[in-house]
DNA sequence: TCCGTGACGGTGG
DNA sequence: GCCACCGCCACGG
């Protein structure tokens, strides 16, 4: 469990992250203490249990807004979906509008 | 011990 | 504004 140790805690983090807005992967690296770690925090989303897990992985997204390439869901096009659902806006390059849906903790 | 790898991020062309 | 390269960290072969 020690590796899922920083996976939960990286869920932990995740799981904060309010509706209608989005967190970067280092984001969420930096408030878990180790800003070093954005690569390990995707790698953590890429093996979350998912929205029904408790784990709206796809409210974490790129520092630039855009998405995960293979998107475990059915690919970035469902994930946008979802943001959109929940009121998150994108740009017309695709990328989430991080000026206003960024999460400020 | 060295090399390759990865849902990242910042910089430079 | 898009693309490419480089730097980071931990892990496995």
């Amino acid at each position: 469990m020690d590796n899922e140790g920083f996976f939960q805690r990286a869920y932990g983090v995740v799981r904060l992250i309010p509706p209608g807005r989005v967190a970067t992967y280092g984001q969420v690296a930096r408030m878990m203490g180790e800003p070093r770690k954005a690569r390990y925090v995707g790698f953590a989303m890429h093996s979350s249990p998912g929205l029904s897990g408790g784990v709206p992985c796809h409210r974490v997204v790129f520092a630039d807004g855009s998405l995960a390439p293979g998107f475990a869901f059915g690919g970035p096009e469902e994930q946008r979906r979802m943001l959109e659902a929940e009121g998150v806006g994108f740009l017309a390059s695709g990328k989430v509008d991080m000026r206003r849906f960024e999460w400020e903790a």
